[in-house]
RNA sequence: GCCCGGGUGGUGUAGUGGCCCAUCAUACGACCCUGUCACGGUCGUGACGCGGGUUCAAAUCCCGCCUCGGGCGCCA
């Protein structure tokens, strides 16, 4: 039986243990001194006396013999509590705390072929660090389920659970991998106001908020600054950062306050816009089978993920509404203009099988800030990516002529004054740019196959819930 | 915003008018047990979201409220 190992670390992460002892305890000289040495469960080796600290996983008491599981970041380790060739209040102490207290054991580490992990520790010390209590609202070891909501009233303790923590171990290579994918395309990563005067589009629902006085919102998308920046002598840049949308939704794909991964470029066109959000796309999923094997295990995803291979297939919206038409799953047949109803998304995604574009939208049903066609001004170079379950990215190329960025404000009944502070720029010397937005929790949420948006994030903010 | 469905011990559930001072699992408490690994065994503690109504009788039916989940719309 193989041990239970440090998630992830062995494949290319740094290793505290790979650069000699825990630094974790060691870089603060005022930590308490029973911290010093701390060893991960992961990491005690037979022959070691250690000093391993973590929560209490189970007791199981068998009578003369009790085994005490302890379980940190790393992994589990047994302790072994021999009853009659023990002191009896350290037997006492161990195996009178309750499950999920913090302790803290000293003791020698032998192989044992019996024990879980092949080792155990024979305790010569324990300190019970933080007593929990006798019952809990969720069960970490995962033996009763509970229910989202359950669970997000507890995420601490959700987050104990190894399937819980892996999604947002996933979360976090994910987010460095598409880091990285836009460093090397040489894009500069900038934060943008998450507080603003005025909205993007004008029709979403924006949260209001006072600002020392005047009326301002919680801003619902980086849109117009990354804009702003193409025109600035960064010309590429990215963000990952939160958006805010009002919208009284209440489905398992949306959220209040989300993760937006943005993308804008000067002088690339929205068919290299496309290129950069399959790259990016395909770059995390890749970083994810590389480094996230363990993590994988734990949700069972192990033998089907996979990272996509290739390109995604780009339709044009009038062969998406065609194929939709042909699958016969709508009522009725969509025609020219229609936006995609949910039903018909779920239709198509199934019908393609991967990965996909839906490309050369109508222009009226997309914003005035993307570019129609300039032989077809009927046509947008919008585009969406999408997964076959849902919605992922919106993008396409941006109208950088001031002339018609105003008309187009106008069309949609927007007061181009109030958004002064962005169009006068395009007055400046804007290049041609192109650029899209991807849903960071959709992204997770499609990948891991999770039901639910809300458990790829850590602390979501829906309709009903404000805290924790 | 419109619509639909839920709320039963700490947690997850069974229970569609009387068989319910409420089922099962897990947790918790006590006792037994020297190799467990979802340890096992015996006993015990613990719940019908809130308020009103119908009825001889309500967890169960009705109304209001609170709360949770979902569908549609919408969605960078």
């Amino acid at each position: 039986m193989s041990r239970v190992r440090l998630s992830g670390r062995e494949s290319g992460r740094s290793n505290a243990s790979e650069r000699g002892e825990d630094t974790m305890f060691k870089t603060n000289g005022r930590e308490p001194r029973r911290m010093r040495n701390r060893t991960y469960t992961a990491d005690a080796e037979p022959g070691d006396t250690v000093t391993v600290a973590g929560w209490v996983h189970e007791i199981r008491d068998l009578g003369g013999i009790a085994f005490l599981i302890l379980r940190d970041t790393s992994g589990k380790i047994q302790v072994k509590f021999e009853k009659d060739e023990m002191d009896d209040d350290l037997v006492e102490t161990g195996l009178g705390v309750h499950r999920e207290s913090v302790i803290s054991v000293t003791g020698e580490v032998a192989e044992e072929p019996r024990a879980p992990t092949g080792v155990e520790v024979t305790p010569e010390s324990l300190d019970v660090i933080a007593e929990a209590e006798a019952q809990l609202p969720l069960d970490p070891s995962g033996k009763v389920d509970a229910e989202l909501s359950t669970r997000l009233d507890n995420r601490t303790l959700d987050l104990r659970k190894d399937e819980v923590k892996a999604i947002f171990e996933i979360r976090a290579e994910v987010q460095r991998a598409v880091r990285e994918q836009f460093r090397d395309l040489r894009a500069t990563e900038i934060n943008t106001p998450k507080i603003v005067a005025t909205g993007t589009e004008g029709g979403t629902e924006l949260f209001p908020i006072t600002y020392f006085g005047k009326e301002a919102f919680m801003n619902q998308s980086p849109q117009l600054f990354k804009q702003l920046m193409v025109g600035s002598g960064l010309e590429r840049v990215f963000e990952v950062g939160p958006i805010f949308r009002a919208e009284e939704h209440n489905t398992p794909r949306h959220l209040n306050e989300a993760t937006s991964i943005d993308f804008e470029s000067a002088f690339i066109d929205h068919t290299e816009a496309m290129d950069v959000c399959e790259a990016v796309v395909t770059a995390a999923y890749e970083a994810v089978e590389e480094n996230c094997q363990d993590e994988l295990e734990a949700l069972g995803l192990e033998d089907e993920f996979e990272a996509p291979s290739g390109e995604f297939p780009r339709l044009t919206y009038e062969e998406a509404i065609q194929r939709i038409n042909a699958t016969g799953e709508l009522d009725e047949q969509l025609v020219w203009g229609d936006d995609l109803p949910t039903e018909g998304e779920k239709a198509l995604g199934e019908d393609v099988g991967e990965h996909y574009f839906i490309t050369d939208w109508p222009s009226e049903i997309k914003p005035f800030y993307i570019k129609d066609h300039d032989d077809d001004e009927t046509l947008s170079t919008g585009f969406d990516m999408m997964h076959p379950n849902m919605e992922l990215v919106s993008g396409g190329q941006r109208e950088h002529r001031f002339d018609h960025l105003v008309a187009g404000f106008e069309q949609q009944g927007l007061d181009p004054d109030a958004f002064e502070y962005y169009t006068k720029m395009f007055k400046y010397g804007m290049p041609p740019h192109a650029g899209f937005g991807l849903g960071g929790e959709r992204l997770i949420m499609t990948m891991l196959g999770l039901e639910n948006i809300r458990e790829a994030v850590l602390f979501p903010r829906d309709r009903q819930r404000l805290s924790p």
